[in-house]
DNA sequence: TATGAATGAGCCTTCATTCAT
DNA sequence: AATGAATGAAGGCTCATTCAT
């Protein structure tokens, strides 16, 4: 109080150590795992930081989270808005790489995929407001990309499906590190690799839709024309 | 001697309630927050009856993991050998038919995804364990089935890329289930909705190969031609 | 009960394969430290044979400890009963062998040594009637060899003193084991070097005995002459 | 503030109190069979108090350790450096003195000695401490007294045997206390019996080291002269 | 304001012992 | 008569949290 405002108050400055000491640590071993001890010692600070700045170990982890999902999307935004000067096909080209760019980024993007990860498996009270404010945008700019690719018959369900199909390639590099490291070596997902990533995951998801939407014009020309679809989607 | 002539030694039916409250527990809360406490009194057993059984919580962890397996793979097998009177389309749709079967299914093999996703992110000595007995066969047969869609011309690179993407899709449902549920309900993966699901992922991952398979050829013919290829989407 | 009485019946041979291991496992860890999973292991015997041939850890301890007492003795007999026909100097030395025999050899008998040693620093109930069976009658066969050495004259105090310099250095060799080990490397005690030992504790022990008698006389004499004493025992 | 200046650390004196609860409670039951529970109940402290100050059970063994010897050898000092002026018998005398001192005092030197005891047969990674810091210093200074009284032709065999004879004696009166106890009440070692020990145990021993050093002597003498010496006691 | 000391619940494990066959 | 399974009481240790300054 009685400090100039100019300067960083100790307090902020503490607290401002105790959430990044905190992300580390929450990313490298998850929330349960994750000690307090190691984080206040990691910011140099007191046992009892924590607690006395921000009530108990799972508010410390809520601020982790908000000040993640801040950093991530100033550093790599989703270009949500309209671009009417690009085509879907270089929307979507460009929404793969803002994706793989988060979720692979060394930084503090990087990070936030492997918290949405676990909190995906454990959802905690945080998730919703994860979902709610990074998933959703998300996942809204997505499905208007995949909806012009596929015209206007496709339904709600081709959609989300292909978004799915999109993200789920995506997230293969970020959940399946572990895996794609010992199947494939030098293939796994790097900040490096983003680009040839990007390249194939664009190229593979764009036939894929394509495909989808044709089969989906077939499958509604056929329900019209009162032939009965062999086989696809109901 | 009063007992059914097929049932085992009293031992053998204490550990197998053990290995099935475990794996309750461990899908629940994961290794580490998992209390023997717990997997004991659901067993209905003694707090000691894990290091009796199995010496400790580790082993006891592993013996579930084999189990898991086990039953996965009975009810759901990878159709590993070779089906010369299948095409490698029909092959793809079963493969991906029988992942998402073992993913989605709520019985013994449901609950490997769920303790697999968690080894992909907290890797233990279990993985390597789990990679190198199902994951690499399952790896190794996908592989076989894209390098043929993809042709003679593809490189361990594409086959390896392709193959993640038709790996990732189906993940999606396993890992992104929390999100999947919030954003587009009704569509997340279910047991009933295996069918549906393999349709779109088999027909979208079809089409995606064979874009690559025809990029990849044009690359080819271009650099034989002495011509760098265009970067981005065609 | 139905056995023949020539064979050994398969209880008792268990029970002496009980005794044995336990006296390896006693002698090595100390009653506390054993457990019995260990020695019913060694003795190739179920967890629960302690309990069903012994009661209990305890009384199988006893039953150790009055095996070996028993073979001991036999093995390194303390020749207690009078010899007119060797002179004290020759019964000395003859004790100093045996005790260190006892207490260095590598069979049942050194067993005893660091069972005492252990007993001695936290004397159990078993304490007393080793005392009584083994070291009291040792302690009255040197007593009689010392006062005989001191002379009519020698005070009960001297003699027990002079007793406990005597066996306080063959004493060393057993509980010092490991500092002498450090300090003087090939010097510590060993079945080996017995008759080395025996030598030089002997040779000290006589000259040490026969300055107390001489201070001793000369304090009497002193004494007697109404001179008191200027230093020395009172 | 309000402390009185001298006052430690409100840590320090836990500790302390810690430390003075784990000698007693190691003295009593030895390392392994001391709890935890038991020294922090004694000093008024939290179960975990130990782990907070200590980190674990042996680190605060070794804590002990260091006190007790710190405070063994300031109330008994061994004397270490050269002192010119008294002669080789006195020496000898006050070694013995200082070593029963620091062995049956019944402060903080006495604990030591029962703690020794039970390191010399279950040797732990504390011994190689105790033996490097305090006994071979002490070791050190008696061989030099016994040599001194051995003459120069003595041998390092014979100077370690005098000493082992010598510290052999004192040590009974700690090892096998419970035994003197029992077999000549009244003489077992006390801190009050430590003066006339103390004569006893110089006077004993100064005869043996010169009854070896004539006998030693004797030994060179017919070796050089090609007799080879009689085998026996004098 | 901010800290170091202290707490107590809880975890995994060990072990002598008991029980049912 | 003898066993393998099962028990429950501790034991050492960890950790988030609270307390007194």
């Amino acid at each position: 109080m009685s400090q100039p405002p100019s300067a960083a108050s100790p307090d902020a400055v503490t607290r401002q150590r105790l959430i990044e000491a905190a992300a580390d640590v929450f990313v490298e071993h998850g929330f349960r795992a994750a000690t307090v001890r190691d984080i206040c010692a990691r910011a140099g600070a007191n046992v009892a930081a924590v607690n006395y700045h921000f009530g108990d170990k799972e508010t410390l982890y809520r601020a982790v989270l908000d000040q993640l999902f801040a950093g991530a999307l100033e550093r790599h935004p989703m270009n949500l808005g309209p671009a009417p000067e690009l085509t879907a096909e270089q929307l979507l080209h460009a929404f793969v790489r803002g994706l793989l760019g988060r979720l692979l980024s060394a930084d503090v993007a990087g990070r936030i995929g492997k918290i949405m990860a676990r909190e995906m498996m454990e959802p905690s009270a945080a998730l919703d407001h994860i979902i709610a404010n990074v998933t959703r945008p998300m996942y809204g700019a997505l499905s208007q990309i995949v909806r012009e690719l596929l015209g206007p018959a496709a339904t709600d369900e081709l959609v989300a499906r292909c978004a799915f199909s999109v993200v789920g390639q995506c997230l293969f590099y970020r959940h399946s590190d572990a895996a794609a490291r010992r199947l494939a070596p030098g293939l796994e997902g790097t900040p490096e690799s983003v680009e040839a990533i990007t390249e194939h995951i664009a190229r593979f998801s764009l036939a894929g839709i394509r495909a989808i939407a044709e089969s989906g014009a077939a499958a509604n020309a056929h329900s019209r024309a009162a032939r009965k679809p062999r086989k696809g989607t109901s």
